[in-house]
Formats: C-alpha cells, structure tokens, sequence
RNA sequence: GGAGAGAUGGCCGAGUGGUCGAAGGCGCACGCCUGGAAAGUGUGUAACCGCCAAAAGUGGUUCAUGGGUUCGAAUCCCAUUCUCUCCGCCA
C-alpha cells in the first residue's frame, strides 16, 4: 500500500512511475485525494465539536459534586446538539475513510527505478545466464512421457481423485519430491533462515497484508463456510507471522524459509503452456522471506539472488535471471528476478522462481513497522523468493537428463534421494 | 456441537461510572554506581488521525470488534469475533 502521504506531496511522480507498470493511475488517485480533503474536513469538525462536549462534561461532574444540580442541568441541555452534529461529522468522515481506503489499495506499489518500460514478458530483461544446454537429439521424451514410462508421477490418477492440475506422485516420483524439499530447506537453513511449517488456510486479513486480496481474489481457493483461503504460496502466511508487529533493528533482518503445498486456481489458463507439471493447481514449493531496514533490501535481494543461483549451480540446471520489466512484474512488487530453467525436451524456458522486494508496500499494509532507538517508527521492507517450486524443476531434471538407462539425479541430490537413477 | 470463564499498553497484571491513556511489575532506553559486567539505583518509556512550514505545542480517537445507555464508559446493556476450561467428537 502506498502511503496518503505520499500520494498527496508526490502525486506527479507516482503516476509517472506507474506508468512504467503500464496504469495509469491518475483518476484513481485524484479520487483518493479528493476523499482524504473530505475526511480532513469532517474530522476537524469532529474533533471541534468533541473538545466541547469533554470539556462541557467535565464542568458538569464538577458541579455535580460540589452540589450545584441546576447550573449542572443547565450545561447538559447544551450537550444533546453537539452530540448530534458530532455524530454527523463522524458518520461523514468514516464514509469519505472507508471509500478512500478501498481507492488506496487498489494503487499497486511503485516499480524501482531501474525496472524497464514493457508491456509484457517479451521485454523482460535476461540480466544473467549459465550452463549447458544439452543436446538430447530427436528421441527426447517430454517429461509427462517420461513419468508415465517409469511410473513416477501419474496425471490421469489425479485427475480421477481429484481434477486436472492435482497429480499423484509415486515411488521414487514420491521419493524425489521429499528429497528436493529436503535439499531446500537444508541449504536455507545453512544460509542462515529459520524454518516455519505455517498453516495451509488463512484469513482474509492475512490474504489483505501481503497483497492477494483484493486483488488477486478468484485466484485462491476459498472455503465460504469458514471464510478461509487456501495459500497460494507460503509468503503468506509467513510474512503475515509479522502483521501488526513493531520490530526493534537488532531482530533484523528477520530470515525464513517454509516448505508448503501451494494451490491456486489458475482460473483462465490452458493450453500446451500449462501440460504436464508446467501449471498445477497444487504443487510443492520451498519460500523464503526476509524482513529488512529499508536500506538494506536492494543489497538483500542481490544475496538472494545470489542464493537462488547457488541452488541452481547445485542441481546442475541451465538457467537464466531476467529482470521483469514494469508490465510483466507483479502489483504488490517493486522489482523482481524471475529464474527460467531450460527444459531440453519441451525446449523452453520454465519459470522455478521469483525473488522479489516489496519495499515498504506489504509492510504498509500489514504495520509491520521498526521502532528505532530514539524511539520513531518506520515501516520495514518484505522481500521473498521461491527456493524452489518443486514442479518445473522435475520437469527439467527428468528431461535434461534423460539417457538410455535411465534419469541420472544430481549429485547433489543423491544423499536425500538414496539412489543415483531413475530407470 | 453443549456448558462455563475470559479478552486492558511490547509482555504480565490492577482497575465496576468522572480527576483513567490507564496502578504495579517485567522489558526497553538513558544516567549513576563498577576496572568491566551483573546486582543496585534514578529518570523516561503506547499507537493512530488532525491543526501548525517544522519543532515545540495542541485537539481528537483507541482498554477484542460493532452498536447502545449516560452530560460523562475500560467500568453498565446488546450483538459479534476470538481465547481458555470441562463435556462430546477425533488425527
């Protein structure tokens, strides 16, 4: 959430850069402004009329005590039409309060500065890219080939239990999935990130606090008999651990890592872009978040992207990091890294991960603030990334190294996996 | 799901109609003490929204949430939400 504030002193100026996002935000904001000049109004007539009515009740205990009934009467006849008007300036304030803060979150936040103009992913910026591609010839399988050849993860299972985007893993198809999870939040933890096992559901408040309501609501499951969501990714609960809380600089920077199931509607897509485990309903991801001094989130996103790559290097992928340009990133962030991994046998580049800074926008929503050492407050940065989402890295370690025997695991992955094929 | 109890500041906890934004304690900050620390000791320590160029100052709001009674509510009434205990169910 951008600030009043903000809005109000540097109105020209975010609407330039929202541009860059390719919105334009100029009505919406002069709407917003327009309704905090009412608020403000109102409010100074209810605060006029209230210091009436508190000094004018405090007279009249006075003489109530000191026995003066009838001067005591006399004031309290004054008080019923200042009551009235005050109700009435508060019902007007609230009004003008409640439209603007509807208008304000629909404001998405800022991009950084260096974030490129761009409409879609096309103009993404491919800042980084490394490993060999390899070169499987025309016999390559794709993987939801090659899970069905070693009976590892079966599609038409899920869907009969379940639907479309809901697929049953089995034997070392299982045995692969808890063996990159493992690996992930292994190497978090050395790296310094505390593990959290968060809650699958949460309330719309948390659903608010990082951004995904309102405006990605349809995207996220919903249970109406209890008015809970199912998460989309683990940054939700995870940053919302942080919803309304004061930090003090020396618990920062606060660094999690969670493994959760993920679930998302995914209402609009289809396509080839979405066959096999290229776009599920449900699938395994490993997050990490970080809460940071607001000058320290640039430098932080850098180390985790430095991170993320690592993880990369370790499983033997060829990827590549592209910078999002404005119209690719997302509303709630202000720059985002996007890792692709190149799957040799659909022969594209699969999105693994997403590493984002947020600034003070999911913090603004959630008052998650510092409280420094003189005593003043400001909100804090959130930042997140995936560290992995299990599904297209599958994808792209069955297809990558597929052989004649078999698929060879990475090495680094065999002390979690316990066998270095699967054939 | 049934019965009962409760929700107060960063935390614990007192407070049953006015001088209560709220005792006391813990924590925290600064100072004294100390070779340094601990202990001891002194002082200070809520957030939010306005007014003011800003600081100082000042008005307002906030004791779970929303309504009500009253000149005046943390305190009384109603509703809602949540927590705890017991019972039921259950991985």
């Amino acid at each position: 959430m951008l600030l009043l504030q903000d809005i109000r002193e540097q109105r020209a100026e975010i609407i330039t850069r929202l541009k860059i996002k390719q919105v334009d935000a100029t009505e919406l904001i002069d709407k917003i402004i327009h309704l905090d000049d009412v608020r403000r109004e109102s409010q100074q007539q209810m605060d006029a009329l209230n210091a009436r009515s508190n000094a004018l009740a405090k007279e009249i205990g006075v003489l109530f005590k000191s026995g003066k009934a009838t001067e005591a009467n006399q004031l309290r006849e004054q008080t019923s039409d200042l009551k009235t008007q005050s109700k009435e300036a508060e019902a007007t304030m609230d009004q003008a309060r409640r439209e603007m803060e509807e208008l304000l979150v629909l404001l998405p936040n800022l991009p950084h500065p260096s974030v490129p103009m761009g409409t879609s992913a096309e103009d993404n910026e491919i800042v980084f890219e490394e490993g060999k591609i390899p070169d499987l010839g025309s016999a390559a399988l794709a993987h939801w080939d090659l899970v069905q050849q070693y009976r590892i993860i079966d599609f038409a299972l899920g869907n009969k239990i379940t639907g479309a985007g809901f697929p049953v893993y089995q034997g070392k198809g299982a045995r692969l999935q808890r063996a990159l999870i493992n690996f992930f939040i292994d190497q978090a933890a050395d790296a310094g990130y505390t593990e959290i096992q968060p809650p699958y559901l949460i309330n719309a408040e948390s659903g608010f606090g990082t951004g995904q309501l309102p405006d990605k609501d349809g995207q996220m499951y919903y249970i109406p008999e209890d008015d809970l969501y199912l998460i989309p990714t683990a940054e939700v609960p995870v940053t919302n651990l942080y919803r309304d809380v004061i930090l003090k600089p020396r618990d920062l920077p606060v660094k999690h890592v969670a493994y959760s199931a993920c679930f998302r509607r995914e209402a609009g897509s289809y396509g080839k872009d979405v066959r096999g485990l290229n776009r599920l309903h449900q699938f395994d991801k490993v997050e990490i978040v970080q809460i940071t001094e607001p000058e320290q989130s640039y430098p932080t996103l850098e180390e985790m992207r430095e991170y993320v790559t690592g993880l990369l290097r370790k499983l033997e992928l060829p990827f590549r990091i592209v910078k999002l340009c404005g119209g690719d990133i997302s509303f709630t962030s202000a720059m985002t890294y996007d890792f692709e991994v190149f799957s040799a046998a659909q022969k594209r580049w699969l999105e693994v991960s997403s590493v984002s800074n947020f600034e003070s926008f999911q913090a603004n929503r959630m008052k998650l603030r510092i409280k420094d050492e003189t005593g003043k407050m400001h909100p804090a940065h959130t930042l997140n990334g995936s560290a992995l989402a299990l599904p297209r890295i599958v994808a792209a370690i069955l297809e990558n190294n597929q052989t004649s025997e078999g698929i060879k695991i990475p090495d680094a992955l065999i002390p979690y996996t316990g066998f270095d094929l699967i054939s």
